[in-house]
DNA sequence: GAATTTTTTTTAAAATATCACAAAATACTG
DNA sequence: CAGTATTTTGTGATATTTTAAAAAAAATTC
């Protein structure tokens, strides 16, 4: 696949100009050729040289002008989402799903399911091959041209050949070749755990847009991140960076599953903080959550806890306030470490933010090492559950825009 | 300085070109126009072209043929570390030397001082100024050119002005501005945090010459690291990524200098452990702690230590043994975080290789997340307390390498 | 010593961005 | 409302670089 040339060629040039102009359009919205030029600090006869090819391949279009001073107005180009089209699949610890969206991306048409890829494996891939199928049919039936499968996986891949890979979570009796099931559609197919996907989609169109260095914090079932760096996705040298729930945050801690002791995604998943409140629920003062538990005996999710915390029940607050002091000292972790511009918070700790803002910014305030020296940036993901499928998507598009999948 | 142009150009390409061809002599030693078409996957003219113009200026020289089994023998190329110098100055925290190196980098003239930047910043400014034009004047009597200054600093600097920024255990009265000091010699001066520095320093001379993604773990009287990712070094949006030694290990544990709680830095620096030895000298089992204290004093230093275990004293070696398990603790929180292809292990600690290496390798093989799916190696650094003024030597090299000096 | 092999160099060709300038489109001025 | 200034976009020649093809150089083999 790889021709394996390390030295650079007219052609890379070429190349990358192009992508360069296509991901700013994408990124920044509507610009003309002269704030190309401006921008890229290239020429421009060689901007309009571009923006004429990607005109032609229907990536670009003309939609308009904008106002200046004096002179001919400069026509604005945009990026057309429609021009292609990914399908997304996304896994989670309990389910699946699958949906065909637009570049942006947007999610057009998704399908979604219950069964468990650990429970029954093979049935399970039954039902997300029909599910896939339908997508497919919804898809070409409009005469949507399809880039390639995106995947997001609660869980290690396989770098070379993108099998999802036996974990304790997620998949744990045996590795899985997701990629040879999905083969007779003839579809590219690109791999990514979860918080990378994510982390991708934030750099196409979240908050790290113009941010070369960023760290998605992923604090959910599973603990992890995704590390972005450069501009580009950092996953290591074997796809198994950003482990960072398995850093160990108490070395005289109990045991994690995976060895190690006193991991932090014993402290800040959200299972466990689930665990936490069930004990509490019982013999503590809170009577939301004694009341929630009569009613739905274990059914209590993380999503009860928000609206315990909502309702202004003191014990929801503390779980809560708890969780966001664990979650900033991984952040803090992870700024002494990166450095980075951005640090993004996802996963469904995210959607407590009103809860665990403020102890994670004391956190950082109290503990981070060179806070005399910068001032770390800290978002939350805006996009709730789509974002596993928004991510999947993002990885497609990633690999397009970097110019591999030879479309324009 | 920065002419900010992100685009890309016909010289840009040139210039890769160039810092590859010549990249690859110095880290590969010989090598014959046809390999370097082979490895890099340019033509043979390209080349050409391209070494002639490093053999004009006199950073490539043709040395000898090499055998083949048939026809005109490849004349082999040599990178001439001899065509400019570089001033290295290097501080502890007790001290500073100043040398001049060859491009290899060799230390070919050193002085060494023992002030301390912290104690008397004036004095020590003055005699630092001294010792340096003694190196120049010594460089300049040879004729040798100097293309600049690297400094290698026990603490942060500032990212823009290359400012050694206050920091308790370095410099903890105030910011210090060493370029202004060293400015009318006219040479470009660079600066980087020690680990940064010897980072590098591994990247052009060490293990990791031909490996993308590399950790240096540097635990001494600090515990930090230099990150290595696509083969640059990552330093973080202020310069101020690697600080492992002040992530928290453990969220319960004492209050650092830094603010955070159970910093790796508490559990294995140089110090730590030497107070540790201390406590356990007078009341300890260890007779040759004993005799070692009532003869010297307070002035137990890490080297004995490992003298103590390498002359079979228990207590030396239980206490070598629990600073490896630590450091294993850091290291498994680096493998799980980063994957990178190699850690190296420098500082202090690495002196005591033989005796920290089986509980480190036993620390990864139980703790490590992925240890199923990849191998970690882990490496020793070879160069002793030269490291300092080799990495400060190779911050100017890599710089130049990169081909930002304009000499060729 | 002629044929063969391998490396290096030369020459011509292709690709790309740049430079200088022209054309197009619009606002401003009197 | 015509003319001018201004700004954006497009065109053709030029310079630079890699590539492709072939020649030259150097060494080995028969």
């Amino acid at each position: 696949m790889n021709e394996q040339r390390i030295g650079d060629n007219l052609t890379d040039v070429k190349v990358k100009n192009r992508a360069l102009v296509l991901s700013l359009v994408k990124k920044r919205g509507l610009l003309s050729r002269i704030e190309l030029a401006r921008i890229t600090g290239l020429t421009q006869p060689t901007i309009t040289n571009i923006v004429n090819e990607l005109i032609t391949s229907n990536l670009l279009q003309e939609v308009g002008t904008s106002d200046t001073k004096a002179g001919r107005k400069p026509i604005l180009l945009s990026f057309n989402n429609r021009a292609f089209y990914t399908i997304a699949i996304s896994f989670s610890r309990h389910g699946f799903s699958v949906a065909l969206t637009d570049l942006t991306p947007n999610i057009l048409f998704r399908r979604d399911s219950n069964y468990e890829l650990q429970e029954n494996t093979e049935i399970a891939l039954l039902e997300l091959q029909k599910e896939f199928i339908h997508v497919l049919e919804y898809a070409t039936q409009s005469l949507r041209l399809i880039l390639g499968i995106g995947v997001s996986v609660p869980g290690p891949v396989e770098a070379e050949t993108y099998t999802i890979l036996a974990h304790p979570t997620f998949l744990n009796h045996k590795s899985l070749d997701l990629r040879s099931h999905l083969k007779e559609y003839d579809l590219p197919i690109f791999m990514a755990n979860n918080a990378d996907a994510a982390c991708l989609h934030e750099t196409w169109n979240g908050v790290a847009k113009e941010i070369p260095n960023m760290v998605y914090f992923m604090a959910g079932e599973g603990v992890g991140a995704g590390i972005l760096i450069d501009g580009k996705l950092y996953e290591g040298k074997n796809k198994k960076a950003g482990e960072i729930g398995h850093t160990s945050v108490n070395i005289f801690g109990p045991r994690c599953v995976c060895g190690n002791q006193g991991c932090l995604e014993m402290y800040c998943n959200t299972e466990k903080i689930l665990e936490k409140a069930r004990e509490v629920a019982w013999f503590g003062e809170s009577q939301f959550l004694r009341q929630l538990l009569t009613e739905k005996r274990d059914e209590l999710k993380f999503h009860h806890l928000i609206e315990g915390a909502q309702k202004n029940d003191i014990t929801c607050q503390n779980i809560l306030k708890q969780l966001g002091q664990y979650i900033g000292v991984g952040i803090v972790n992870i700024l002494n470490v990166f450095d980075p511009e951005v640090v993004v918070i996802g996963g469904e700790a995210a959607l407590a933010k009103e809860f665990i803002e403020e102890p994670i910014r004391r956190g950082i305030e109290e503990r981070l090492l060179y806070r005399d020296y910068v001032t770390p940036h800290i978002h939350y993901s805006q996009w709730g559950e789509d974002i596993r499928l928004l991510g999947a998507a993002s990885v497609v598009l990633d690999h397009f825009m970097a110019g591999e999948l030879g479309r324009f």
